[in-house]
DNA sequence: TCCTATACATAAATAAATTATGTATAATTG
DNA sequence: CAATTATACATAATTTATTTATGTATAGGA
């Protein structure tokens, strides 16, 4: 678990990419598949999520159905048009804000400014 | 410039690796610096910068020291060796961090969950 | 002379997170 | 079989790092 606040303001990138590559998910399947492929070093805490796909919803970029299963409710989010295509150009703009720091902090020649 | 807030949560991380690079620098350099080196699209504001610093040294990580410079003063930053080992344990982090957010961003095969 | 750059600082407002709490069903384990 | 853990949603209160705005002051260039 990575103590700091790096993870601050990645949510919204984290959950547009991952319903890019699916049809279809819902919340708490979200943060199953994040602690999934960080190996439990990423995990969402559901006082930010829900918050954070209800935004996304009442933005435009997400569209949820409730579904039953058994006698649970369970709210699946998927992304409109409009989703996919900020979802598809954030992500792309995240990999170059990555780079950018890694070259801002991978600098061993101070020389170099 | 990066409309998004990844940065946030970053910038304690930015001050401690640029300084762990030079003997010292002051607050407006750092500004300089990290608009330099990342072609002006990574702009740390100055009421996030200041008290970053300030809460950095209350913490015990950097030490200041004010320097007269024509009728201007300076306050150049150093850290400490308590600074120095978090500015080292916290970078090899957050490129641990970064390569945990690329593997969680990077799938192409959902059914690898 | 005026504008921009340098150089610090802080206060108010914003926004995204954490923490805590609530409700309820399903499955597992001792 | 009872108790705990997992599933699944939600929201309110609090925290905190930021942005925005404001302030002061010197230096340099057009």
């Amino acid at each position: 678990m990575y103590r700091n606040d790096w993870l601050k303001g990645s949510l919204r990138t984290i959950i547009l990419k991952l319903l890019s590559e699916r049809p279809r998910m819902y919340g708490y399947e979200i943060t199953r598949i994040v602690e999934g492929r960080s190996g439990n070093s990423i995990r969402i805490t559901e006082g930010a999520l829900y918050p954070a796909l209800h935004k996304l919803e009442s933005q435009g970029y997400l569209l949820s159905e409730r579904v039953n299963v058994g006698k649970r409710v369970r709210k699946y989010y998927s992304l409109t048009p409009s989703g996919q295509a900020e979802a598809q150009q954030n992500t792309e703009e995240y990999f170059d804000f990555v780079r950018t720091m890694l070259l801002l902090l991978s600098n061993k020649n101070p020389a170099a400014t």
